[in-house]
RNA sequence: GUGGCGGUAGCUCAGUCGGUAGAGCCCCUGGUUGUGGUCCAGGUGGUCGUGGGUUCGAGUCCCAUCCGCCACCCCA
């Protein structure tokens, strides 16, 4: 019989990681509560069609991480590899253009990418959404990338930089890609194979390519942050305000495009090298035409996607877990348990966590077990009395009557 | 999807020229000890990732496959 494994590609959290995993999704869970950002979850597959639409169908995602399959209906559904589209669809859905705007919401929860798996890349993995729809305002850019900056700060990671650039809108890329077009044919003698390429799939990121030869060529192509129309290259100068002002240090970046279509105006991404070759640990953008492309009214958004494994790389080895245990009873062979137990559930209606044993271990195992639990009482039960046992202090006697009232009193 | 490296106990690893499997940690038991710490002794635990091949004999050599890691592509 074969040993079965997580898919390739997953992992269990286990109960040993618990402690750190939940640790950090409470503070991110913490700071979008704090800045007006309200929970939304939504399923983990959707309509194939949706992540077409909204990723590009031309992206990596779509031409080849989907998790995409036909249910017994004849219908066919893609697990999510993103969360931005989902939430837009259920803005669209539930009607949230009614609520007072802008709609600020959040979910953590998994997604799936068909990827080779490495050290920081997953076919599952976890990610934080953070989305701000209903506005264009960029001040909103602004406190979306702040916010995540706040939870690297809270999580004591400082060692990312934060990366920023302006993608236009379709206003002035589209013209500008054409400029783009137009100086690649002029030189297509001074590229390379890599670079003609994503020329044809993904003509922003041409500027990528690691050729010296072909990036000293491309220092004379035009760039998009010297095209944006007089609307974009406002609105970025006063994100960059905004962020000055909240004091988020960044760098611009005239080529950080990002891999999903949607995206307009504003995009950005944190990075944190020693986590290696994936270093993204959050990435987003505008995405103002998303909304409008589903069958929504034309509704401007921004918005990231944080993954939660590569925030745990960046955090490195941790130490969060406390003691997991209040109190522990050590049973004596004599002991009469029916005595113990009613301790044990009245303890716990307390408030406080308590065990005893249920291995079959001796005294002294059983004392052992309480060091290893790390618990603050422990109750040597023998007959009708007991010989309670707390760290730094000298042990006392009781009667099991008494018991309850001089630990939780 | 492309290229490279690796998989031996729950964990970290050793295993020589091909000769029938080891250590430490963990866990369990007993002893020592004026706290659950220390120390000592013993014990549980492995189809050597899986399947095939070569061989008298494979953890070791060959092939395939699965999984992991590294880089690419791309991304959180």
């Amino acid at each position: 019989m074969t040993r079965f494994e997580a898919p390739r590609g997953t992992h269990d959290i286990l109960p040993s990681e618990q402690p750190v995993w939940q640790w950090v999704t409470g503070q991110m869970e913490e700071v979008c509560a704090l800045y007006g950002y309200r929970r939304i979850d939504t399923p983990g597959i959707e309509d194939t069609e949706l992540i077409i639409r909204t990723s590009g169908g031309g992206s990596d995602v779509v031409q080849k991480e989907t998790y995409t399959f036909s249910d017994r209906g004849g219908r066919s559904l893609t697990l999510r590899p993103e969360a931005t589209a989902p939430i837009c669809r259920a803005y669209i859905e539930h009607g949230l253009h009614r609520e007072p705007q802008p709609q600020k919401l959040y979910t953590i929860g998994p997604m799936w990418r068909y990827d080779r798996p490495q050290k920081g890349r997953y076919r599952e993995h976890w990610q934080l959404s953070v989305e701000a729809i209903g506005t264009d305002d960029p001040a909103v850019d602004a406190e979306v990338i702040q916010l995540y900056a706040e939870v690297l700060r809270r999580l004591g990671v400082t060692s990312y930089v934060l990366e920023l650039n302006s993608i236009g809108d379709r206003n002035c890329r589209p013209a500008y890609l054409e400029r783009l077009a137009a100086w690649l044919d002029e030189h297509d003698a001074e590229l390379d194979d890599e670079a003609r390429a994503k020329r044809a799939t993904t003509p922003l990121r041409v500027f990528d390519v690691k050729s010296e030869r072909v990036q000293k060529a491309l220092a004379g192509a035009p760039k998009i942050g010297e095209s944006l129309c007089y609307e974009c290259r406002e609105h970025f100068e006063q994100v960059r305000r905004f962020l000055d002002a909240y004091g988020v240090k960044y760098e611009l970046v005239p080529t950080l495009v990002r891999g999903l279509d949607y995206y307009t105006r504003t995009t950005f991404e944190f990075k944190d090298e020693a986590i290696g070759a994936k270093d993204t640990v959050c990435g987003g953008g505008r995405y103002d035409g998303l909304i409008e492309e589903i069958g929504g009214a034309p509704t401007p958004g921004i918005g990231f996607g944080a993954g939660v494994e590569r925030l745990l790389l960046s955090l490195g080895e941790r130490d969060v877990s406390g003691a997991q245990l209040d109190v522990y009873f050590v049973c004596a062979e004599t002991a009469d348990r029916t005595r113990v137990l009613p301790l044990l559930a009245e303890l716990r209606r307390r408030g406080l966590r308590a065990d005893m044993d249920y291995g079959g271990r001796s005294q002294k195992g059983q004392i052992g077990q309480a060091g290893r639990l790390g618990a603050g009482w422990t109750v040597i039960v023998d007959g009708g009395r007991a010989t309670v046992r707390e760290p730094g202090r000298d042990d006392w006697t009781a009667g099991l009557d008494e018991l309850v009232e001089r630990i939780s009193g």
